[in-house]
DNA sequence: ATGATAACCGAACGCCTGTTCTGTGTCAAG
DNA sequence: CTTGACACAGAACAGGCGTTCGGTTATCAT
């Protein structure tokens, strides 16, 4: 029997190893060790694998923690995507008729994992990173001028004052209305600004009140069929 | 008889523990040994990390692989996120004025991990978990009537035909013009309808050219600052 | 006091694992 | 044919690591 080895890069047996661990990795939330890569890519010995393991890691797919059980892991492009994200609790809806309920710092403790939306750590803006994010998903259509659509998925921050600048969810009171603008405060104004640039702004008087529920920091749609 | 531990589920000690999971498999990709955990924890015995594991286990903070190494998970809450998700390839930028670069499956495999998206397995439609994705950067406000604006992350799937309601990426190569609309086929047409329910569409003649670039499936928006 | 229990420590046992060393068969170049 | 690289197999060694067991201490209810 002739071994006819891959010419380029990496063989097949090379690329099992790397989908075994990645798979292996995803099941059990640590890496295999070296004879559960050689009974699972049919390799009778430990030396082999040791052997294949080295190439990968000198091919700069895996790195290794030498002496350390299950120190594999991939890296690059093979990696599984760097697992850096975290939760956001998605705690309710936003429309225009109704305030919006911003969560209290004990309800983030203790939401459920299924009520919530799962952010990469890569997408998000590096400022926003703590944890006290909240999500709420827009019902109807009284948000376009917020370029935000039925259905969509918003991230707020808490907050109560904002920067010039800021995209901010706010409760107008005398208007019984939450929107969603763009909030600039200008000389014995505020100036809300909508984010679709066809659109014009509205002024609040100082003596109006508005109340800033939060910032918005990402804005998700999924993308469904059009009814 | 009443415990005096430190009143709740939790003490200051199970706590670290969970932390310190958490931290080790973030930077080494693979849990910590028990001896591990005994020394960043202060904790002299391994008898006595196994007494809090097995307290932890029984609490449902953790999973426990026994007797194989390393063999500790965190479990809900405490869990960094599922983990699941996958990387999309950012292979450019979408205007109007141009037509869109669709990759070929060559450029899959070889895509550069900082040009990419990470998302969530659970913000994605079920039936698009597929890796035949990619993204594209929206450049210009000419998709606002897609309520897309400057600056958005737009994910598609590749597909040269698409079913009635289907948000699509078209190039019009009469009009020399990419957009993004939602698609119908009517009897001697095809309708092209914006996502801004206020916007008419748009009509093109069978004769027409219509390239159908893909299916649009989700978009993402940053929110900075307005400028 | 007494006993029960939670919260530890240290050591030992033995499987789990990575490492290393010797050896075998194939293939292509010299 | 010889040589050397390459792709393996198998066994053995040593340290990593989870588990278990006998002890100790402090607190609290009886």
């Amino acid at each position: 029997m002739m071994m006819v080895r891959k010419s380029k890069g990496l063989g097949e047996r090379h690329q099992k190893i790397l989908d075994f661990i990645a798979s292996y990795q995803r099941e059990y939330k640590h890496p295999p060790s070296i004879r559960e890569i050689g009974e699972h890519c049919d390799i009778s010995s430990t030396s082999v694998v040791n052997y294949y393991l080295d190439q990968l890691e000198k091919s700069g797919n895996i790195e290794r923690d030498r002496k350390i059980s299950r120190g594999v892991r991939l890296t690059g492009s093979s990696a599984s995507p760097s697992g850096d994200m975290f939760r956001v609790p998605m705690v309710g809806v936003i429309q225009a008729g109704e305030p919006i309920h911003v969560p209290s710092s004990a309800d983030f403790s203790s939401f459920t994992p299924e009520d919530s939306v799962e952010i990469a750590m890569s997408l998000m803006p590096a400022k926003e990173k703590g944890k006290e994010l909240f999500a709420l998903q827009v019902q109807g259509e009284s948000m376009i001028d917020a370029m935000v659509n039925d259905g969509d998925i918003v991230i707020l921050k808490p907050t109560q004052d904002a920067r010039n600048g800021d995209m901010v969810a706010v409760w107008l009171s005398d208007r019984n209305e939450t929107t969603l603008k763009f909030f600039f405060k200008e000389k014995d104004k505020f100036r809300l600004q909508p984010a679709n640039p066809t659109m014009k702004p509205i002024y609040i008087d100082r003596n109006e009140s508005l109340e800033i529920k939060g910032k918005v920091v990402m804005v998700i749609r999924k993308v469904e069929r059009y009814n």
